[in-house]
DNA sequence: AAAGTTCCTGACCATATGGTCAAGAAGAGG
DNA sequence: CCTCTTCTTGACCATATGGTCAGGAACTTT
């Protein structure tokens, strides 16, 4: 209360700074790619200057993996729904309904990871190694219990995942395709429902989802 | 027979280089994406000298255009299995199993087109709204037409579209993740035809094909 | 074999970009 | 107020990159 000053204390300030250059960036590397982004546009974007930039993210490469790292950290979260779930319905569903929503909200960083997937993950491929691996090792072993249980059809559970996965992001990475074909519109909320829908409906149906 | 030397004319040796040269850029672009890609590099992948290439293409755009338009061209050649067939088991499987072989035999060429849809497509934008858009609204009312003779469930063309591209360009798009879930080992034939027998059933089932 | 055309390439240039730095502004603490 | 630390920024630099060009090699044609 004393020193006031909105509230802001130094370490506040430093995160509100830090979110701001970092979603520039998302824009910035999500629209150009990391060869296209230019640490003057985003420095633009987020209104500072560039030198500033510097400040807080020593290189281009520091930022660029920050992002990155953020977006696979809500790539991870939207695994949630997997676990609180009994059955494949409930869990592929609410899998499937995270991961548009994902699309729907986070375009960007859809697209960024996208990229960096595309060059090879240069910068995070220990996470692919790891974590990811890991991840997907356990959903798989997930939806293995449930086809033993009859609860589904029997198939790779890696080849159901990357169904999902591909699914789901091409909204987020093709948004400009998908714009340019919906008449150059954005989606309207019913037709992100009916897609979120039909494509629930499709896969679980062809899952031979009880 | 004359004057022999390889019986290479003069347009065929121009045809020659240009090939070599859009195979090489072709690669570099998928690697790097547009703005990472060198000219530099893409020289050196080709064995000619930076200058050489600028003799052929004038410009680095001239070149990415090239590399993407024809790839646009294969990705409409894949659409031939679509109009042979009668039904959506035939239709469907046949095109899935087309854009499946491109994703495969292709992969460089489907991540130069994403990096370019992902960039709001600067340079096809035309494409999309003129040809992409034809062809989708052509195999749309296909779709409706199987649809309405009951031999599928009624789903949106458009969706089931997205849902087909998507799976099937993810496997090389998405290509080293794929590679990285796998143990780091480039698919084997068998999960080849796996994965495109699965992803297959997977959306003939989920439509309700007969 | 001479002339004309196409092709090839090393050297060069202008520009853009990532990154640095020194000097000062703004707070924090006393 | 004074000092210390953190932040901010315009000016600057080294390098990389797209692109040019002039001169020569190689091929074609007559």
């Amino acid at each position: 209360m004393a020193q006031a000053k909105r509230a802001s204390s130094k370490k506040e300030r430093r995160q509100e700074s830090e979110t701001l250059i970092l979603a520039a960036a998302e824009k910035v590397f999500a629209e150009a790619g990391y060869g296209g982004a230019t640490m003057q546009l985003i420095a633009d974007l987020a209104g500072l200057p560039k030198a500033n930039l510097h400040y807080y993210f020593p290189t281009k490469e520091a930022l660029y993996r920050q992002v990155v790292e953020k977006i696979f950290q809500i790539w991870l979260e939207a695994a949630d729904a997997f676990d609180e779930a009994d059955g494949p319905r409930e869990g592929l569903g609410a899998y499937i309904d995270a991961k548009m929503e994902i699309s729907r909200r986070q375009p960007a960083g859809s697209k960024v990871w996208a990229f960096e997937v595309m060059h090879r993950a240069p910068i995070i491929q220990d996470y692919l190694e790891t974590t990811l691996m890991e991840w997907t090792k356990g959903r798989a072993q997930l939806i293995q219990g449930w086809i033993e249980d009859g609860q589904m059809d029997p198939i790779d559970p890696q080849i159901l995942l990357n169904m999902i996965w591909a699914t789901t992001q091409h909204y987020a990475d093709f948004s400009h395709q998908i714009e340019v074909l919906n008449g150059s519109q954005p989606l309207s909320d019913e037709q992100w429902n009916a897609a979120k829908a039909d494509v629930k409906n499709i896969i679980l149906k062809g899952l031979g989802v009880k």
